[in-house]
DNA sequence: TATGAATGAGGATTCATTCAT
DNA sequence: TATGAATGAATCCTCATTCAT
């Protein structure tokens, strides 16, 4: 409101600018994706969340669809990003599965807009409406946290924890397994169409998961 | 206009008269929402594929998530009468799980319509959209088969086949995951978000399963 | 208002049903393109000229530019129709192209809408953004009153009226030359960019490109 | 801010300052003009091409209607001075005004741009929405060229070599004519409504009038 | 019952213009 | 003076639903 001091300006650009508007967008977009979905998301509610004009919004996302895999984008690269701190290479490869399970778990209950937003990708909502180039973008952040499960899986069969298998198809086994019990924890009771205790669902899929993969004879709890 | 006697509706013709015109309609929009999914589905063209006019669409289903219900429920009933004979009790429990994994593969990739509508409905693409009579409608049918995979387990429990689980909860992790596995069968390759061979992906998920819910020690193949 | 006896509906297809609404549009159309020209002209504004919804348009006519085309057409199909009924061939060559020029100033000018919209297009205004189709159809229609034209130069030439010339470029110049006197004819005054009387401008047009024809030794009033 | 003495304003450097940047901005806005035609001409993009901050042509122009007259303007000073130019004083006013043809068609030719944007005044496309003051400014610039045909014809009659005209008249005839013949010329084929070859066109046009004009008996070539 | 024309709210996208820096 | 981010009215088009015949 009042003027700033030359100096003071500095201090603005977290909260003005052309990367913190981009900010605003995202994150507004990113609540009303959550809640309505792709395709009944309003850009207009997106645009007056961000307490922005409509047109602001295609000044920094071409279309609905790029705006929504920015989205995508953003949570992707946090998540891999975390995904990738979390791996401790001193233990054991089904120990390591164990604690990508519960910090995936972890992750996904504290960001469930993410995980609806990829779930949408994940299960061709709206992969068919896509441009090529946005659909190769998404490819490429999700591939990572599958690659980092398929390094983790080759590393057991060296060590021979594990049972002999494609690391790259069983990286794909564990990831979608994994989605659908994170879908439970993510949706709220009265949308499922099954009623089941979501925790004890992750619960059971993780340790299903594990014995299955384990080379016996074992030595685990 | 006058309510039939029970015998009067056995009389019309299957080909034609209300319930032919029903099946039409029900045909047309299995396709249409099939290959649009529920918000890209046009109804003109499920009308005119139908080869009836649009208003006659609406003395046969209230709305488009009616219909799109029907779809469903009309889906669901099939399935669940397939599984129910599928289900051969003089074998283990084991055994029976996996008959219904080969059984599950072989009839969604039959019918990769009613997959990809019910995984629609599984992962609230629209749930929010869906008003509650028809969400309890969705329920009952979807529930079916998910009691008689516990009553399986239950089965295999009492027999020492299994490790100890809840029957519920794990029908409800096999049915997720098997879900997962299936929607990359039922899913063109170009389509999907991560490549990766949906054949070997669907064994490795079902012999994963079948390991890990195996009751030690092991005396399958 | 009041219910019509069975009899008096055969009596209404003139103001109801299909083919009355669509000169709904086509009227309401042509009275807003001529007022407005192609890009400032407003659907919406159509529809409600037109008393009908906005959606209604889209039922006959697929796009804007659709519209304007088959606004274009009825006016074309309606010129050549008259024009052709104007050609008197027991006349000389050179009066067959000074009634032609009578006809065209009249027709205009009783129906400058159907100019403006038509010389609109012959200037490229949007040819750009017509698509192929569309273009296809506007050349065809107009090509007609050209090619009679055409013939009327040719039979001028065989009977020696004419001087030496390219009957088809022949036709092509007078049309433009003639189009470019018809504009200030149905310009208002007011918003033309050079002040002069269109009818002295019309008749002199008329005049030069008949002398300019003629082969001497002259024999014309 | 002040008013600069006259002599100030030629130190200031051609290729920088004010002056500099409005002609890089007429330049641009030319070209954009010329290949969109106002409606569809996209200031952002004349901004870019002039390599200029978008608010830049707001403080050299006030509108966009502004823009297009201020390059109508540019085009229309150079045509005339080189017409003025091109005039013969000691030949015939036939051959002058032949000449002026040959000029006419060889300016045009090398400047379509100025034609176009010209032409689409000329051609009301969107006159209505021209400021008076706008407007009046374009008919000041467009009225030399014709009142230096009008000196012409006005000569040509005193000496007798022309048929009895009003010069102002016959001015906008062959204005006019002339226009729709170069229309031709400058118009890409594939986008003409009618096929014809420009250049036939364009000599037939110059000969009909020509001959039209001349007073008999003629003494022409 | 069947029809299909009509509806109009709704939504994505564009772009001339403004204004704070 | 130059900038370019922000604006929001404007516009084309869609489509589920209604209703007169």
């Amino acid at each position: 409101m009042a003027t700033l001091k030359p100096e003071a300006r500095t201090v603005v650009p977290l909260t003005s600018g052309r990367s913190a508007t981009r900010a605003r967008i995202l994150k507004a977009a990113r609540e009303i994706f959550f809640r309505d979905g792709f395709a009944d998301t309003n850009l207009d509610e997106v645009a007056s969340r961000a307490e922005l004009g409509k047109g602001t919004l295609y000044r920094h996302f071409e279309s609905k669809a790029e705006l929504y895999v920015a989205v995508l984008a953003a949570g992707g690269a946090c998540f891999a990003d975390e995904m990738q701190g979390e791996v401790d290479d001193t233990i054991s490869a089904l120990d390591r599965l164990r604690s990508i399970g519960r910090f995936y778990r972890r992750y996904w209950t504290e960001h469930p807009e993410y995980f609806i937003i990829f779930s949408a990708v994940n299960n061709q909502e709206f992969i068919g409406q896509l441009p090529p180039r946005l659909l190769a973008e998404v490819r490429e952040i999700w591939e990572q946290p599958l690659r980092l499960l398929e390094r983790v899986i080759a590393d057991g069969l060296r060590k021979g924890e594990l049972r002999d298998c494609d690391p790259w198809v069983m990286a794909n086994v564990i990831w979608r397994s994994g989605n659908s019990a994170v879908a439970a924890l993510v949706t709220p009771r009265r949308a499922r169409v099954i009623d089941c205790s979501a925790e004890a669902l992750y619960e059971a899929t993780l340790d299903v998961l594990l014995w299955g993969l384990a080379a016996p004879p074992r030595a685990r709890s």
